[in-house]
DNA sequence: CGGTATCCACGACGATACTG
DNA sequence: CAGTATCGTCGTGGATACCG
């Protein structure tokens, strides 16, 4: 467990992962589908996952730069965890409610 | 996602409701259980996931104090997102190792 | 465009001591 | 036994400015 949390830590880690299991997405298509977030932390998020092998950045040589990263088959496998936090999130939020 | 992620977070969470999910525990039980946690930071997580409504305390009037945390039927929700935390988990050092 | 470099504020965590 | 009270440290996240 313990693994699986490090691996998504950091505040918009979840959020950023959701938009890669859309598909690769640039730097900047991150930072606009999440507005609230600074670059840093978006940066440093990125970093992170590469760390941790779980995404991958393709760099275009060209001026001025673009980048492209996507989730590895690592990455992937991170798709039904995310699911789940969904299922309970919303499972939690009705049983609040009533 | 937050949701769920709000409810099992701070460091020690996910070990202490895996306790509770074997059944109900006393302060002392999931103390011993988790030796390297300071009373405080329990006590701290205890009323966090007594004001998420995910736990229960039951106290027995005696002296000395005898307590009791049991999962309510919210806290039951979790089961399935611990599971997953650890599954996944496996996978990523699976996959890590290779 | 896609980042780094600094700096700061705040909250989480931990250690220790004490109480009903 | 089952906590509360207090205090210090450290890391995380955020703001801002700058660079190739």
């Amino acid at each position: 467990m313990e693994i699986a949390l490090h691996a998504i830590s950091g505040r918009w880690t979840t959020l950023l992962l959701r938009d890669l299991m859309h598909g690769p997405r640039s730097f900047g298509q991150l930072r606009t589908g999440l507005p609230s977030l600074s670059d840093k932390v978006l940066a440093d998020r990125l970093a992170h996952l590469r760390r941790e092998g779980l995404i991958d950045r393709q760099e275009q040589k060209a001026f001025p730069t673009r980048s492209t990263y996507s989730l590895t088959r690592a990455g992937e496998h991170l798709r039904p965890l995310l699911t789940q936090l969904y299922r309970t999130g919303q499972q939690l939020q009705r049983h609040a409610s009533r």
